[in-house]
DNA sequence: TGTACATCAGTGAACGCGCGTTCACTGATGTAC
DNA sequence: TGTACATCAGTGAACGCGCGTTCACTGATGTAC
């Protein structure tokens, strides 16, 4: 096991090296871009030695998105009820740290949304479900509002309201209807979480 | 003119027929579906000849993106304020209409937003100009509702709630958190727009 | 109306490109004695 | 420890495929006289 540690660790290497050409690649010029050639150029190995350490570019692209989500949930997560801010607070901080992200890696960010185009395997369930856990801090804040509602139910109204936010950031950020400014779009998700949390407890 | 008519019958024809296989090629398995090949079999004309007829393959994209746009349009036209429902009825009944639409029409749907991934060319400002349109139907509702606001923002607030509307439908069918049944899917948009507008009222 | 010519719709094989992936080969690393 | 062998990381040219687009050619349609 020691013994092996020369090639697995240059495997290891190898292969960190690739995710991060990647996702270099990505953030620079979005998914379409991604090519085995370029990849291997910028990760200083030849074409052949990827599939040595991934199986496919897809798993390389999952990888990527990944440690885009793992980020993506460091940067929210401080957001939370034990925070001192009441859940209302957190729940439009959420969001706004959320369109905060998105603007800041906006080709990353794009990519965790693209399985359906860009990747023909299918996406292992450990993947889908790091996608699942983004809601969770939606959740902590939710529960704190409505103790009294079911598990179900608070997960349910937790995608509904990730939905929402992510539509705005995702529709703003293509410029759909008008540009829109990156700040202007922060305080349309803070007003829209603002309201919708507003008319449920009037509801 | 009345003279050029039999070749100009044809080309207009031909045109018809490629947009319909185009259409239907999207329908039945998304825009990445389409090659040119595929769709000079099925309009039952050579390759080139659609060059004679359209100058890209993304121009008969487009074409087909705006046809989808026009059916869209006319399946939400009915519900505005004059039709005897108050505005608030109105925009629920709206955003139904577009999570019915977008169920039933998944595909071509889905292709309405993949201008960034799909298309090479630019869109010609006339095609931009249909998708805000889109969202003139959800202003005529606001007007009512607001009376006392600009234009600028009774547009913003349009673009505000088709986009969360558009989010929830399209991360539902999408399956991203939980698989929505399509009638669940409309209660989740209802619920969204009725409390947003309770939200605004009381803010 | 009839004829000779010009135009241009229509054809489909071929071009050119980009891409993921493979594969025969090499050389460094690890193993067995 | 030293040597002979086996393993497997690493190489990059080549394969195979799919695609949008072109182009030399043909034949039907429209025009001019």
């Amino acid at each position: 096991m020691v013994t092996k540690s020369k090639t697995a660790e240059r495997r290891h290497k190898l292969r960190l090296q690739l995710i991060e050409a990647a996702e270099a690649a990505v953030a620079a010029n979005g998914m379409k871009s991604l090519t085995a050639r370029d990849l291997a150029k910028q990760a200083g190995c030849s074409v052949g030695a990827i599939y040595n350490v991934f199986e496919d570019i897809d798993e390389l692209v999952i990888a990527v998105n990944s440690r885009t989500l793992a980020r993506l949930d460091r940067s929210i997560a401080a957001f939370e009820p034990s925070s001192g801010m009441d859940a209302q607070q957190c729940l439009v901080a959420l969001a706004q740290a959320y369109c905060r992200f998105a603007i800041a890696n906006t080709n990353l960010w794009t990519a965790l949304f693209e399985h359906g185009e860009c990747i023909n395997r299918d996406i292992p369930d450990w993947h889908l479900d790091e996608h699942v856990q983004l809601i969770r801090h939606i959740v902590k804040s939710l529960e704190q509002l409505y103790p009294t509602r079911s598990q179900d139910e608070v997960w349910q109204l937790a995608g509904l309201m990730f939905s929402a936010v992510h539509g705005v950031v995702s529709l703003g950020l293509q410029g759909f209807f008008f540009a829109v400014p990156p700040e202007a779009l922060e305080n349309q998700v803070a007003l829209l979480v603002n309201a919708a949390l507003e008319g449920l407890k009037a509801g």
